[in-house]
DNA sequence: GTCTATAATTTGATAGAC
DNA sequence: GTCTATCAAATTATAGAC
């Protein structure tokens, strides 16, 4: 296995994903991290705001990579945004809805309590908008809707996660998918372009098509 | 002022909604709710969980009472959904980003380490949802659709949520709330019937049946 | 019902030997 | 870097006088 130090965060990582920040003790952590109590002061000084600002960044990098693995092969955007939402469903279920945000359940506890760590959140949360962003604009999305569905995607993927954990179904994750999946497709260019073609002239909102509610 | 009882129940669910469960101790109750030690156990002999289980359900059913104060006077259940948002988001900024949803915070700290307190959060969220699924249908969308538009209405709040305490702007709750009257919109009949004029097909009158995963 | 005192445990954090 | 022992404070919870 690893080194000592990675050991800590990355159980700390897995901790603080299933019962966030408070519930989670130094003791149980070093205990299985299989890591001596000293190492953890060793290592990080600063006790454990130190170690959980390190910690939601390091989780904040992970989950970029997932978003990237699952983009990178996916055919178009639209596609992409839902094959990751149906993909943490289905994590979601072989965890028995234990594994969704890794920093959710933080970002919440710290939003009015601890101004350091709320910062790593947020730079956590912008980081991923920032990326989703970018993939939209590559599509050919105008930036400034691209950025408006990013960060409407993240907080639909967060807000069905809270839901589907405590309802202990998989059914608000997958309907949020397919409302990403379409908003995002009402504003690619070709969308835009035929909206265009059927009402000729600027307009505020463009016209939604028929949700998609089943599967692929 | 009140009864020693309904003091508690207040305070806490005030402190559950700022810093959630583990964070909150019930020294630190009883000293806010100026109620004395004694009492707590006095009225909740299940200590902390039964306490929790009861603010959840009250806070779930104060938060009821305002949905129905912002849907009751609007002309319609679009411009309902939105204000709803906007007033959310006012709210957000007066109390400098504390005061969002009452229990998302309890919600995903119990999620998988209190099966009680987890119905309890699991119960809320669905009286919201089956309140808001009750005006989308009284408003003329079919049922199925309606619980859908619900669920994911509920969802992006709780994510906006949860984005706009992290990053300390209103921008992702307004964001959602724009969506969500758009979506909403799109479903109710005029719009549907629109889109039936604009292509018409055996499926104008009723859209495919959502499935259903969980819940009802 | 109210209030105080306190038990039993756990928490984050420190000291110091090795 | 590792490991043990321990601190002071906080936690939930209980006992019992009033």
């Amino acid at each position: 296995m690893a080194n000592t130090r990675e050991r800590i965060v990355t159980t700390t990582a897995e901790l603080f994903g299933r019962q966030g920040y408070n519930a989670t003790g130094l003791k149980q952590i070093v205990a299985m991290a299989q890591a001596p109590f000293g190492s953890l002061y060793h290592f990080f000084p600063g006790g454990k705001e130190q170690l959980g600002a390190e910690v939601i960044r390091w989780s904040g990098a992970v989950y970029a990579q997932l978003l990237a693995a699952i983009f990178d092969p996916a055919p178009d955007v639209a596609t992409a945004i839902e094959d990751f939402f149906t993909g943490a469903a289905a994590h979601l279920q072989e965890t028995d809805y234990a594994d969704a945000c890794p920093i959710a359940t933080v970002a919440l506890e710290v939003a009015s309590t601890s101004d350091t760590l709320r910062q790593a959140t947020a730079d956590v949360f912008g980081s991923w908008i920032a990326e989703l962003t970018e993939r939209f604009v590559a599509a050919g999305i105008e930036p400034g809707t691209a950025w408006n569905l990013a960060v409407n995607a993240l907080g639909a993927l967060e807000g069905a996660f809270m839901l589907s954990r405590a309802m202990r179904s998989v059914e608000p994750v997958e309907l949020a998918g397919a409302a990403a999946r379409a908003a995002v497709e009402a504003a690619l260019p070709s969308a835009v372009a035929a909206a265009a073609g059927r009402r000729p002239g600027p307009r505020a909102v463009s016209p939604r098509r028929p949700r998609r509610v089943g599967g692929h």
